[in-house]
DNA sequence: CGAGTCGTTGAACGGAATCAATCGTCGTGG
DNA sequence: CCACGACGATTGATTCCGTTCAACGACTCG
């Protein structure tokens, strides 16, 4: 089983790098869908607005997410993506990706198997988000993402990054892995964090 | 854009129907995969533990979920599935399956539409229960479920169950809808939600 | 050098969880 | 058929803890 990245399986179908200032659109609701886009640096945010003017807010998109798939399947965009700050993107023409989906059996397959591992992450993710336990919650995080041979887990990106994955405060996170430190449920050296 | 669901997509592949009792698993961490499963009524959990025993929910699963996708993609099953309370399952044998993608081009792209469906909703659950106001996670939780058209939501299942999906408890989902209808925000009619 | 941001800690507040109680409904078995 | 238990729906009172606001040092970058 070998772990295709989507950037890997689609590389034939990327045509360029975007950046992308904050509060630029990358593409709006009713563009025509012409590509799929994964975030290499920054956040964009992918909001659809209700009649009464409400934002629904259908995904924050950070590094390493890729935006607007379910484009594929149809011919504009359903929402807006805004850069929530400076961002890059890279871009994957559509109609190439539809082709190689076509064409390619052993693509489609791995681009399942992609999709599959996505959803499996999405809904652990999502478990981690029903702990009201600040505590409770960050140790499970960590479990999730802990290397099973070595259970340490190297942080990407800021502590404040990890937050928002957590979907605590910042400032909860800080006291949260200093109590557990202290408590010697983990040890942190740098962005390495180990659990014993 | 047919929207085809995982059970017209492999019908073909399911084999049977299973009733579980509370606790019994459907398969254990190390079993050879040899299928995959959609819950049909009651919950099943999928659990991993931790070397110290703890134990990592990966996915609590309830009526109209699939489960263990990622089986199709690994030769034994990587966590527990418990039956959480009395339920039945769908099966789907994984080789059936596997035959269906390799052979069928259009199923492989229809199951990937699925796959990107299931993405976008997750995704969409996990910026609701990013939200800390209960008033503002209900809100944004029926505007995603509503009827465009009719704006109104027909509530599946028990409340009860509503405040899973949610992540906040049934006291307080009690509470904040018994608010928002006291605001004319919306308005129910049995099992039906209408916002304003 | 100053602006901006991350990392970190303190104090106070607010709101969701928790515990508890009541009512209604549904199914079950004697 | 009715008593009983189980569970969903609902509301009240109290507790708790995560958010919020605030402050400070360290660091980077222009």
């Amino acid at each position: 089983m070998n772990q295709v990245s989507f950037d890997e399986l689609f590389a034939s179908a990327k045509t360029s790098v975007k950046s992308l200032v904050k509060g630029e659109f990358l593409f709006q609701k009713g563009d025509p869908s012409t590509h799929l886009y994964m975030v290499l640096d920054g956040c964009v945010r992918l909001v659809r607005y209700s009649r009464e003017g409400d934002a629904i807010i259908m995904h924050s998109a950070r590094t390493g997410d890729s935006v607007a798939e379910a484009s594929l399947f149809s011919d504009t965009y359903h929402c807006n993506a805004e850069a929530m700050t400076p961002s890059t993107v890279a871009c994957y023409d559509k109609k190439s990706i539809l082709g190689i989906l076509r064409d390619s059996p052993e693509r489609s397959m791995a681009c399942i198997a992609l999709y599959s591992r996505e959803v499996r992450n999405l809904r652990a993710l999502l478990e981690v988000r029903a702990i009201r336990s600040a505590r409770e919650r960050v140790l499970l995080y960590l479990l999730l993402q802990a290397d099973p041979q070595t259970m340490a887990v190297r942080v990407s990106g800021t502590i404040k990054e990890m937050a928002q994955d957590l979907a605590i405060t910042h400032e909860t996170l800080y006291r949260t892995l200093a109590n557990l430190e202290k408590e010697g449920k983990i040890a942190r050296t740098g962005s390495l964090i180990k659990i014993r």
